[in-house]
DNA sequence: AAATATTTTTAGACTAACCTAAAAATATTT
DNA sequence: AAATATTTTTAGGTTAGTCTAAAAATATTT
């Protein structure tokens, strides 16, 4: 049996480490589990001795194989839910992310293997990012963050990296969205923010902006 | 705040108190949500600090208007999953219980209206059961039990007490489901078993299953 | 390479929800 | 109305997940 409290433990540990693949340490999954640096140390035991992660003292943890595949499903069960609530439930891509974060833990196999075929198998999420399949398995998107981008070229607007409801505000409020095609016109070198062309206008975005904004060329 | 675990109890003391009217006393709890009466009292108390409860020492608990309002409340999420499952990811009537279980813990005002709205507000649940409003109101369904049913009589069936797979299970098997049409043919008073007529076959049923399956006169 | 700063772990405590065993209250028999 | 049985509560303990404060290990500066 795995708590709740450990699903999300792995899923930050996941996050944190670049899919699974890197060293976590301590303190950075203490704040994005909002908790002290001593809890993680227990809870980091916990999931040693269960085999979910592998742990020296003072080394930081990475996930086991099992590890990594409780990640990737709880992953699966959220960008579905997010997807439900956006195509069926008419929620909007800034208001799904934290009712996600509850119906990620409902634990049937049936339940949701059928939402995946009653949404007939999205491969994204509201946000871009990829849905796993039932064994796992998922594409890495092709995408570049906004900051890189070329002058002159143009690009899809493919994902976000801030899935905060305020960015989320933001980019609708500019009629950004996943699909919208825009045109880089300038970067500016004293504060990095950079000039785009979008369907009929032209805005200024922040280095904010464009760190969390992700692009594909067309 | 309120824990799920409390959330449990409320409902608990709403199902066993025939919809939050009459005074539960603790074994009952105990016995329905698998615990040791020990740990009731201890709960009956938190919820009566928190005023979801009415607890005088060794006279049993009732629920207070606030209470009632939570148990009612998970009720409907419950019953518009169960709806959500049958409907749209083709759960069966036996399948949905023990998932609806836990969806219905998930806080969110905003998903369950709108889910009522995409399953358009559905009135009962695939067990017969009435789903109340957003306010909380609902219409008592009208049924009678078939061991009280009258010879002689037709009936369509309206709803089952025992939601347990393996009873719904035994219902599927001899083509009994909401709405079949029934004709109550003899009972037999030395084990209360009654013979019923269906739309092309004669069953006996045992005193066990005419004690949880209700219907209602046409 | 020593001193200092930072990170991580340990030690000891708290709360929620549970347990067992014993005591107290209430209900039922005689 | 006593005696007995049943129900409920209390007392004291456990576990998961958290905390603070102090100790230990590691990293960075001088
Ligand atoms: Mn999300
Ligand atoms: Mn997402
Ligand atoms: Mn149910
Ligand atoms: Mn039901």
């Amino acid at each position: 049996m795995i708590t709740l409290t450990e699903e999300n433990y792995i899923k930050a540990i996941y996050h944190l480490g670049n899919n699974g693949e890197e060293t976590v340490n301590t303190n950075a999954i203490a704040e994005v589990m909002q908790t002290k640096a001593s809890s993680v140390t227990d809870m980091i035991k916990k999931l040693s001795e269960k085999k979910y992660a592998n742990y020296k003292k003072y080394q930081g943890v990475t996930l086991t194989k099992d590890g990594r595949f409780v990640a990737v499903n709880i992953i699966r069960k959220h960008r579905l839910w997010e997807v439900f609530l956006v195509e069926k439930l008419n929620f909007s891509w800034d208001e799904v992310h934290e009712v996600a974060e509850h119906l990620e833990h409902i634990k049937s196999e049936k339940l949701i293997n059928q939402l995946d075929a009653f949404l007939e198998f999205p491969k994204h999420d509201p946000h871009g990012d990829p849905i796993p399949d039932k064994e796992g398995n998922f594409q890495h998107i092709e995408k570049i963050v906004l900051a890189k981008a070329e002058i002159g070229a143009v690009y899809k607007c493919v994902g976000v990296d801030d899935t905060s409801s305020s960015f989320l505000k933001y980019l609708d409020s500019n009629n950004i969205g996943l699909g919208t095609i825009i045109k880089i016109k300038h970067k500016e070198p004293y504060d990095n923010s950079i000039k785009i062309e979008l369907k009929d206008s032209e805005i200024v975005v922040s280095q904010n902006v464009a760190k969390n904004l992700y692009l594909k060329k067309v």
